[in-house]
DNA sequence: TGTACATCAGTGAACGCGCGTTCACTGATGTAC
DNA sequence: TGTACATCAGTGAACGCGCGTTCACTGATGTAC
């Protein structure tokens, strides 16, 4: 069953993925076993076959989430600057905002994976690394460990955003929020802005 | 039963501090209603004579702890850049980061609350404006729609590093990243700093 | 090529458990006379 | 003041349900001869 080994990998790499979307957009906890692996075409006996644990899932979907992350940016965007303010356009937008599942995995699951196990907390870490230094690659040299600790800051700073505006009632508040965290964003990644006047 | 009324008051108003302190630690769908009256002395059957559903105790309770945050703001930090000072330094604290329980609602449970219902998201929302005009009282004057936006997006950020603090496996890179985030808040929030020679 | 056997991803029912919620009941307190 | 009754916060067992996990079994595929 040499062919059966890679079709098992296949169906693994489809739980972890249809595991984020659902992660995130309704949570961990309230994510059961067999919603996921119904999710993922499947039924909940099997899902032991491809984890050890719910446990075991969490953390490698965490990681998974971020390394998509990663790479989206590395081949999304562009090089230098403009590329910082590609990345922040798109986190800090409405369409972000407004589709969860398809969005970041800090800004969906930060406080949930906070109170994980230390293994979620270590994919988590080594994940956001990765996130990190795509980004950190367009700023402007310097000190890499003073790079990476504010590349570190604006990324919190974007996450933290993101969730205020999706946990706001009122939509004008929201939407005025993202775009001050996009100034924001900016400065704290050291990009250059036009005053277009709104700055008081 | 004229003083049993105001004796229901306090237990009520017991069960909605202690479940404050619970969520925070727990998280909301972690925390089970035998769990929380438990923690109020009390058994699960009571909890319906204080509330119609754990909904109903979400909301009143993201309503108190905004509200507690927002008391325990003007009543502690001075006026004037030196009271931002003050709080940024709390929020962005080691000893913040390592006791969630007595710590801020919106880093605790900010992803959560954005999947709650629309009348927590609204407890919410009137909540965070409470604490947003405490800090915003603070900061040099200006067009107070652009001053409370400005506040919110440093709020946001500040919730955003204390989470990533609390889901880092590293800690010192969370300690940098605490550290980071207070020269960040500060610059946000229009903080003059002194430069001691850390940024490059 | 055909047949017997081994492998193993996936099924689906079941396990004990805690969830949110309901409800008959208790017992301390307050009111009426 | 003493007694009968009303109120109602709180008890604790029970409801149906979904949780994470286990396991006997199925059936498609691959190997051996």
């Amino acid at each position: 069953m040499r062919y059966g080994n890679e079709h098992k990998r296949t169906t693994r790499q489809r739980i972890i993925e249809t595991a984020g979307r659902r992660f995130k957009q309704d949570g961990i906890d309230a994510s059961g076993v067999s919603t996921l692996m119904k999710d993922a075409g499947l039924t909940n006996g099997a899902f032991y076959t491809h984890f050890t644990s719910k446990d075991d899932l969490v953390a490698t979907t965490v990681a998974d989430q971020l390394q998509a992350q990663s790479a989206s940016i590395v081949t999304q965007a562009a090089p230098g600057h403009a590329g910082l303010e590609q990345i922040v356009r798109w986190y800090l937008s409405a369409r972000h905002r407004d589709s969860p599942g398809d969005g970041c995995p800090s800004a969906a699951l930060l406080d949930e994976i906070a109170r994980c196990t230390d293994q979620t907390k270590q994919a988590y870490t080594d994940g956001v690394l990765l996130v990190i230094d795509g980004i950190a690659a367009r700023m402007a040299p310097g000190d890499p460990l003073t790079v990476r600790t504010r590349t570190l800051s604006a990324y919190a700073m974007m996450a933290g955003t993101l969730q205020l505006s999706r946990a706001l009632a009122d939509r004008q508040l929201s939407d005025d929020l993202l775009e001050q965290g996009i100034r924001n964003a900016l400065t704290l990644l050291g990009v250059e802005q036009e005053h277009v006047g709104t700055t008081d």
